[in-house]
DNA sequence: CCTCCATGGTTGCATAGGCCAACGACCTGT
DNA sequence: ACAGGTCGTTGGCCTATGCAACCATGGAGG
């Protein structure tokens, strides 16, 4: 496959898997959403962070993630601390709720990829992972988040 | 990588990846969304379809399909044709003007994306792209598409 | 031909997710 | 102290979607 062909079907295939997803992901846990979901994942993952953090990584508007984390928080499935040394900061957190949701929907989830990638050799998962890695980390990522510059 | 961090890899990073394409798509072409684009991108890549396949391939309801549609039309982007056989059927096809802006519109993501994976070698591109176009195809995906199959 | 049910599409209604702009609170450098 | 930037919230508004009800057509049985 040419370079442009490839890069033209990477885009097409990805946007498809993107609108599959969500609809999958409404019929797996109608308890969490995708966007939730996701938010959540960002905060075990990072251990904690800011909404403009999560914002930043998601390219979302912060007065989205603001009406996102409100819902997580009156749901139970975060909480928010004091920056210790900036009191306009929120630490966001996952509660015990919140890991626990999310490690069902994690598992529920991997259950529904494992078994569509079931006959995938090892070597092609991790591959596949890598490049999907690769691709989010890459250079360019960075005019989606605004100066957070790791 | 184990299988299953693998796997669990591949989700986080298709939607990291959904989340800002559909950003990045907002900036790249304010005229065509990116739903627009992808319903856009299958009439011309399946040479004209009925508003039930779009729906199926992108597992959306029928009744999102046909708002889109109705505005695609209205836009001048696409025509309906009767079915010879069925008149309850509808046959979408690309106008012209649709079809200029759709390839407008494919080679400035292109682009986009070229620039993006600029320094991807070409193995590991068409690999990647394979790796997607198996996913989107694989053993469930059946259930979205009806046999426009390679 | 008429009836009953399936299929393709449309429309009404409700919800979620997003963006932009304005704002209040708080930090930082001068 | 003041100016300018950052973090997060809110109000206003729009788009995308799903579900259910509904209309028109097509098909199979009587």
């Amino acid at each position: 496959m040419q370079p442009a062909d490839a890069v033209e079907t990477i885009q097409r295939e990805m946007t498809v898997f993107a609108r599959r997803a969500r609809a999958a992901a409404g019929r797996m846990h109608p308890e969490l959403s995708l966007v939730s979901y996701t938010l959540l994942g960002h905060l075990e993952e990072s251990g904690g962070c800011r909404a403009t953090d999560l914002a930043a990584h998601y390219a979302l508007d912060k007065s989205t993630v603001s009406r996102q984390v409100t819902a997580l928080e009156r749901a139970g499935l975060i909480e928010r601390r004091p920056h210790a040394q900036d009191q306009r900061v929120q630490v966001l957190h996952l509660t015990e709720a919140g890991r626990r949701i999310l490690a069902r929907v994690t598992e529920s989830r991997r259950a529904a990829f494992r078994e569509r990638l079931a006959d995938w050799p090892a070597e092609d998962l991790s591959r596949f992972a890598a490049y999907l890695v690769r691709y989010n980390a890459g250079p360019g990522s960075g005019r989606y988040d605004h100066g957070r510059g790791t």
